[in-house]
DNA sequence: CTGAAAGCGCTAACAC
DNA sequence: GTGTTAGCGCTTTCAG
């Protein structure tokens, strides 16, 4: 109604602010944006107009007339498991460090994945990382293939580029830890929240190894909620695997929480380790660093993996990079703690 | 130049549907909105071609008419940490189920949180959710305070909404708890990485209890890397403090992850849990429930602390709640387990 | 119930 | 160097 009523607070546009300075809109956006067309002594009117105001470009408009925004989205399987909250954190940390914010979308449920990945696609996320991705899900391809740059870290597909350790090559040389202590019943127990691919060549490098030192490879599966152990698909009792005379001596798991798993497994059986038992888990949580944890693992190098990412997300983008997918890896390699040793080293 | 050749595979918008439906910009808006101003047929050709294009709303234009956006500001102190990797992922669950996206923010190093900040707003983020925060951080009180609703969770403030713990009554509960065991020597170790408003009211249930039990508090606090003990400024060991014959025999800690400390130290030191030492913790982080470690400690709900941010969150946004800032608590609960035991049980 | 028109705050040519 | 102008993709009055 009243036509000079100020609307009340609404946040100064680049319009007020050249007003202010007495000044057109695109002088102060040359301003903002740095742009070298600007004379010394206008650009210090500018920027005392901006403070004034204290003036705050919004990105949203920005992105829109610039047709690209500068975030990620995130797909990460599960915060609270701490490899994946230290990982998410790696990337956070390096995509703010090239200018990107980042959308976390939680996912374990498909249904889930699918309504985020559609709501970052409306937020014309840059590109996706995938912290965690289930390769049975066609549904994340359709959705995003093509449409924005996508990069699996620590998991692995064949519609984008992959970034992860060499898994197969840890597994060796943790199964060859073994081996070298004087192991010969060695077990493999997969945990099922480790993406698939990386599961196989885990187990491809253990399998190699056991057959090159002419022994049977024998592979065991957790079950969730309630926890129970399976092989092929015959159900077991981690008694059954751990005790008795043709028990495992040692047991080789895909990640750490699945070791740890054992650990509580072999701790409610009274069955020591490493003297009767020896453990080597995958990732080096935080965790398996404890004293009471003290877990021989192959450790995934997070802050590297989490660059590497970041560098092949911004490639892409800015076409340094182009064509097929392509897969980056990192080494991995064994920390050896106090969860291995000769087995009847009591 | 070619003025017929048309940009490749730009994605379509509303006006390519419009066009391809026969039909104005303004239905297919209505459409989407899901307004209910649109007859059935009609409503189904867009709908057809929307599919046929595989049209996808863009948000960012969509929030910058409306003047207002779907996206929270989630600041985080890390995310490696177990308890606010399981926070995030609750607040980003909750978030997500109001329709809301979250941006996270990394923060540790004080620069690093202004900038953060500063881009969460530059972004116009509906409201900002604080995880972590240094309350002597003036910065973020200038940055953010009466220009979008903050709430802080698990920490404290004067200029925001808070929601957390009953931290006095948790460690009340918890001092009582060893109290009733039996034991007299009882410390309080305090982890810096908790906030300060949350350690102080935790340091005063404790104080209190103790008070009323005619005992004399004692408070130590770490010093991160390499872990070293204070008390009152002046350095002393774990050895000082857990041996000896004034030694104490039960440590009440300031979070779960100090707790697990102590039980390293206990380790090292040839101290025996529970039997010569009795240790409670405060969060209840997945760690805690490991056999290896069985803490006894003061769970958080986490789920419950974060629906009630989001709760309170929208209640802001809405208008549905007006005024000074409003701090809720919810109630804490001991759980027992196996760090814990009368002194000198063994 | 549908369509035309006016912006949201900003950038990016392109004249002056 | 600086100002003018035309949109970015969408919502939202307001006439038909």
């Amino acid at each position: 109604m009243k036509p000079n009523s100020p609307k009340i607070s609404r946040s100064p546009t680049i319009l007020d602010v050249a007003r202010r300075a007495g000044v057109s809109k695109s002088t102060v956006s040359n301003v903002i944006r740095d742009a070298d067309c600007v004379a010394a002594p206008m650009r210090a009117r500018v920027k005392d107009a901006i403070s004034l105001l204290s003036y705050r470009p919004n990105a949203l408009a920005r992105q829109l007339v610039q047709q690209r925004t500068t975030m990620f989205g995130v797909v990460v399987g599960d915060l609270a498991n701490p490899f994946h909250g230290e990982m998410a954190k790696q990337v956070e940390l390096h995509a703010a460090a090239q200018g990107y914010r980042t959308m976390f979308v939680n996912t374990q449920a498909d249904e889930a994945e699918a309504a985020g990945l559609e709501s970052l696609l409306q937020y014309r996320v840059a590109g996706i990382l995938f912290l965690a991705h289930a390769e049975t899900t066609k549904r994340a391809r359709q959705l995003v293939a093509g449409k924005v740059p996508a990069v699996f870290v620590t998991c692995s597909t064949d519609w984008g580029d992959v970034v992860c350790g060499d898994d197969r090559r840890g597994a060796e040389e943790a199964t060859r830890h073994l081996l070298s202590l004087g192991h010969r019943r060695i077990a493999y127990f997969a945990d099922p929240i480790v993406e698939d691919a990386a599961d196989r060549a885990r187990q491809t490098g253990y399998r190699e190894v056991m057959a090159e030192a002419g022994l049977t490879p024998t592979v065991f599966r957790w079950r969730r909620s309630p926890s129970r152990l399976f092989r092929n698909d015959r159900e077991v009792t981690p008694e059954d695997v751990l005790r008795g005379k043709r028990r495992m001596t040692a047991v080789f798991s895909s990640n750490d929480l699945g070791a740890i798993e054992v650990l509580d497994c072999a701790d409610r059986l009274g069955i020591r380790v490493p003297e009767d038992l020896s453990v080597v888990g995958f990732d080096d949580v935080v965790m398996a660093r404890l004293a009471r944890i003290n877990l021989t693992t192959v450790a995934q190098p997070q802050e590297d993996l989490a660059r590497l990412a970041i560098d092949t997300m911004t490639a892409r983008l800015q076409g340094s990079l182009q064509g097929r997918p392509v897969r980056r890896t990192v080494e991995l390699r064994l920390i050896v703690r106090g969860s291995t040793a000769p087995p009847g080293a009591g």
